[in-house]
DNA sequence: GCCAACGTTGGC
DNA sequence: GCCAACGTTGGC
């Protein structure tokens, strides 16, 4: 079993929509090491959801992988915003899993107070400028950020 | 293969 | 809205 972090725009996908659907595809993810990580996604990986692009940025919550890595066919859809006009059934080079939501913390975990926590300072997710929305975890660093946010679900 | 231009991300 | 940082594109 293996620990991920996935950003959302809340506006876009939130912590809130998941649970309300309980199971959601992870799509529409359009970088190439981000894809590459979720080639690496297996079922009963847990994943923390963090919300980018809002205010405050932070960790809301975590779920689990549920599927393994599948093409991912929002890439076709011209309507869809992760549209990629080089794709085509033939050649498509976009993956995505399915998601299960686990909880929402009771702390909304900022990224103000991610930066402040010392054992935190190694993440890939606070080196300057990092824009990666799917990057691998160390279990520990799942435990712990699970933990500041009052959560109970533990990768073990 | 280099690199300038451009587009996107995401915090502030 | 601004801007820094990064990724991608495309000419050469």
């Amino acid at each position: 079993m293996a620990c991920w972090l996935l950003k959302s725009e809340p506006d876009a996908f939130s912590i809130d929509d998941l649970q309300h659907l309980g199971k959601a595809p992870w799509d529409g993810v359009r970088n190439y090491q981000a894809r590459n990580h979720i080639a690496h996604m297996q079922p009963g990986d847990l994943f923390l959801f963090y919300h980018s692009s809002c205010s405050p940025p932070g960790l809301a919550g975590c779920g689990e992988i549920i599927s393994s890595p599948y093409s991912d066919q929002s890439a076709l859809d011209p309507n869809s915003s992760a549209f990629d006009p080089r794709a085509s059934a033939d050649k498509l080079p976009w993956l995505c899993v399915d998601v299960r939501w686990r909880e929402k913390f009771p702390c909304f975990v900022s990224l103000s107070a991610l930066k402040a926590c010392s054992e935190l300072q190694h993440l890939q997710l606070l080196k300057r400028g990092n824009r990666l929305s799917v990057m691998p975890l160390m279990d520990n660093d799942f435990n712990l950020m699970v933990k500041l946010g009052g959560g109970i679900t533990t990768a073990c």
